[in-house]
DNA sequence: CTGAAAGCGCTTACAG
DNA sequence: CTGAAAGCGCTTACAG
């Protein structure tokens, strides 16, 4: 395999030493012009790519980013993994990608890797079964800054980007209240999961703040999915007193609430109204379309290299000044909601 | 910042020298039992997490593959980037990713950055505008192992993993004969990107073996979206003679087509049947759902994976035995093509 | 079985 | 304005 043209190269080509090549290359005020512009040009004659990990070794800069998600087989992690490399490759920085699959085990090695790739900062999205932090803590005790986004942990000072879920649901309740709907069923995730958590409680707190009482029979614990979706429906549907509207904690089981409702031919949204949680792709194409809560992936992905570059430059990480973004959701109303019309 | 523990720092500790110690890690046969053990203790004692930068500066290798892709912020690409990450990872590589927004100068940058870090090898899907290839051959040039998938380039000699989209094409053709449909038009996508060529060209192809003759009114060339579908299908509803089915090059030009038989209230699959192709998410959502050809995308990804790590291990690359591997198209009936019910 | 030494390709403090 | 030298943290051919 021939090898690379290095700077002794065109030091050796143009009678200089690699120190004064380098310095041309990187535009050192102190290097004359002259030299400056041999050197760029026996550069390029000689096709010169500069070695990075010979340039990271030297300077301790990587200029890479690691970002560890559950799986890049998902339109929510797809679309933050793109907010993160466009602005990543804007600044000069390349992406390691490692899924975990929701793996534990496989969390815990893509930290190792990001450690001893020496990346300059982390960004992670947790998986679901992570129950230790200590390779988070691990990471810390390094220096390197670390990024969670969506989901994150209770409990760690890590800065954190993460969607107002809690904000997101009111606004799909209230929405469905305003609508005139009266019997509200929720459909909620594991609500030991943070977000699924905030999601149920603020259609508590909706409920609450328009003096309609809760029914505990008007939830239901599902495992997000369009059959747990099915399931909830069949159950609420039986109930004496059954509801008149679901708001599903995300936009699969709100599918599967859907499809119950139409093999009972129940019209949609007239009788009943459905809202979802996440706008997922399928979610406008579905007959009828699906009310749900966008949740500004792309700018998540934007947010969290912006924080992850925040801390790269300003060096330390300071616990004391730990930064929480929040993402504001947004109310996507479309066919399956709208009772009354269109709200202003 | 405090510095991480070096091999010398744990040779310091043992009072032996840092290559005994690199020699013990690795597991080498000519150390001893003893020593080893005594290292392995002391590297977990002070935290030790091997440099890879360093590492990979000696070896000249890096254990990192590149891939470059369009967008992330899409199903197929995410799906295949799974199906790379995770095989990637098995084998001890880790993924560096780069999105080129399907911009040909981000293409170029992508390619120099993977150079510039000395990846082990190269997977590339091609942005939809790129016309010269000197990047690539550039990659060649320095004996990168590169291979190419879904989107390769027509005349160079690359390895690729593509979809026979000839083959898909004609078996969802075929289908809708077999189903009954007696005038079937095809929406095609650029022609000039070779699968969307290949695509029509089957279309064509199972048309002229069951005899029946070609009908220019009744093809289209739109540009992928849901709009052009519906567009198209306005055109041929027009027709003294209009098809009574279409088959679209991809699912949201297929969905397109169905939003516009319904506004028609022309009834799908009976009157008229709708086949895509992609296996989008949402096409198994819609009602009715689209028939359609999925493109194994996760094999894809392992395919390219594997093709790669082949490549890498063989060291040099010889033109000679270019390698194509062909995925098989996978024909998914659903409700928009089934007019003669579920053929066995 | 272990050590001493060189070198991967850069960058940068120190000299001049 | 440019050079000589050291060093980033590893690995490995050569000695013993």
């Amino acid at each position: 395999m021939k090898k690379s043209t290095t700077l002794s190269d065109i030091a050796i080509e143009l009678n200089m030493t690699a120190a004064t090549v380098s310095r041309a290359l990187s535009d050192h005020p102190e290097i004359s012009k002259s030299t400056k512009e041999k050197v760029k040009e026996t550069a390029k004659k000689l096709n010169y790519n500069p070695n990075r990990i010979a340039s990271s070794l030297r300077s301790g800069k990587t200029n890479v980013v690691g970002v560890l998600i559950p799986t890049a087989e998902n339109a929510f992690f797809g679309s933050v993994i793109h907010g993160i490399t466009k602005l990543a490759s804007k600044h000069g920085y390349s992406v390691l990608i490692h899924e975990c699959d929701e793996d534990y085990e496989l969390e815990v090695k893509g930290i190792q890797t990001f450690i001893g790739a020496r990346v300059d900062g982390i960004i992670v999205s947790l998986s679901r079964n992570t129950l230790n932090y200590d390779h988070f803590l691990e990471v810390q005790k390094r220096n390197i800054p670390l990024v969670f986004f969506d989901r994150v942990p209770d409990d760690l000072s890590f800065p954190t980007v993460v969607l107002d879920a809690y904000r997101g649901a009111y606004q799909a309740t209230q929405h469905l209240i305003d609508q005139g709907y009266k019997r509200i069923a929720h459909i909620a995730g594991p609500l030991f999961i943070k977000t699924f958590n905030d999601r149920y409680k603020g259609y508590v707190a909706a409920l609450q703040a328009n003096k309609i009482p809760l029914d505990h029979t008007l939830m239901h614990i599902g495992d997000l999915s369009i059959e747990s979706g099915r399931e909830a429906t069949r159950q609420f549907l039986q109930l004496a007193e059954p509801p008149d509207a679901i708001f599903a904690t995300e936009d699969f089981t709100a599918l599967g609430v859907l499809k119950e409702l139409k093999v009972n031919k129940i019209r949609i949204p007239e009788q009943f109204g459905v809202l979802g949680f996440c706008n997922d792709v399928f979610s406008e194409h579905t007959t009828p379309s699906i009310s749900t809560i966008d949740q500004q992936t792309y700018l998540m992905g934007r947010e969290s290299f912006i924080m992850l570059n925040n801390m790269i430059e300003n060096g330390s990480v300071k616990t004391s000044e730990i930064v929480k973004t929040v993402i504001d959701p947004i109310l996507i109303v479309r066919e399956s909601s709208m009772k009354s019309g269109n709200p202003a």
